[in-house]
DNA sequence: TCTCAATTTAGAATGATTCTAAAATAATGG
DNA sequence: CCATTATTTTAGAATCATTCTAAATTGAGA
């Protein structure tokens, strides 16, 4: 994904919502996309930031966080342990994806097809519910972890 | 739910893990299992100890909620506002229950059917991916919201 | 009863996040 | 270009949930 394209992308919902991309948020968003597959802290993005602009200050991180939150270009995520974690939610109004965490190290991957449209059908069907958007995650135990340090069983055929 | 009954279970797990059913704990226990429907802070669990054992610290209500949750007993959950809230897995070793929540003014609903098996059997052939416990939330709005407070348009035939 | 381990307590400490007041920046209108 | 005003950022203080600490309590077993 071009991320210049997505930054434009981005600038537009921003300014769409009355928002000006300043030079602050865009390190904040490039920063965000150039590590799409972690899931940062706003501490995580205020170290990052940092190395590219050195002035910035941590209040405006967790308050760009907050804005790109509101505006459903990232999800906030807690994972358990006590830090909230931003995570980009991909091209356009997409549905949140799904993540797996491995048990045994925290390591996530994540699954971008949108596993839920029948169970949401089902929801507004049954239950008079109509979903705006949804969170799911699995922990369990992948039989080859994608972080090499994990101390499950791997590799061996 | 016979609420003795069920502390005599909850009794058991403690003591399989080595751990004794103190008077502070047994009242935790009570509480949340009084509370079923709610998702409570620990703050929460806190104030609701303290009226029928004022002398319960803060510390023992988290420690307990943590020791809880190790054990599966409840789910440390997070729902973006800034506090956890622990909610009770339901009898034995169950899967964990999904939520619907209100978009307009949080409310939840509980679905205790597991709705993900066929999904989890995807996600070990496909993935290699072995589930142990999940987490499935919708966030939208209910036809007729559970809060009678909910500015939702409700009712109306 | 004495001893040891587990548990609880109050309060201090920590750490993430939010708030505040002042400075910087950008847009607007003359 | 200058003055005005709104938006944004900054540093640091404040807040608030949670964890830690050291001392007191409890309870089971010797
Ligand atoms: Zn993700
Ligand atoms: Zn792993
Ligand atoms: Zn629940
Ligand atoms: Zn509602």
């Amino acid at each position: 994904m071009n991320i210049q394209a997505e930054i434009e992308k981005i600038k537009h919902s921003l300014m769409e919502s009355g928002y000006k991309l300043t030079t602050q948020r865009e390190i904040i968003v490039r920063v965000l996309l150039e590590n799409e597959e972690d899931h940062l802290s706003a501490e995580d993005v205020y170290m990052l930031v940092k190395e590219k602009f050195p002035e910035i200050g941590l209040a405006t991180v967790y308050r760009t966080l907050e804005l790109l939150a509101e505006l459903q270009i990232v999800a906030k995520m807690n994972f358990g342990d006590g830090v909230a974690r931003f995570d980009l939610r991909g091209q356009d109004h997409e549905h949140m994806h799904h993540h797996l965490i491995c048990h045994t190290c925290g390591a996530l991957e994540e699954i971008k097809d949108d596993w839920l449209l029948e169970l949401e059908q089902r929801l507004e069907a049954e239950y008079g519910f109509k979903v705006i958007d949804h969170r799911l995650d699995f922990i369990g135990n992948f039989r080859s972890c994608p972080n090499d340090n994990c101390k499950t069983h791997k590799g061996s055929a």
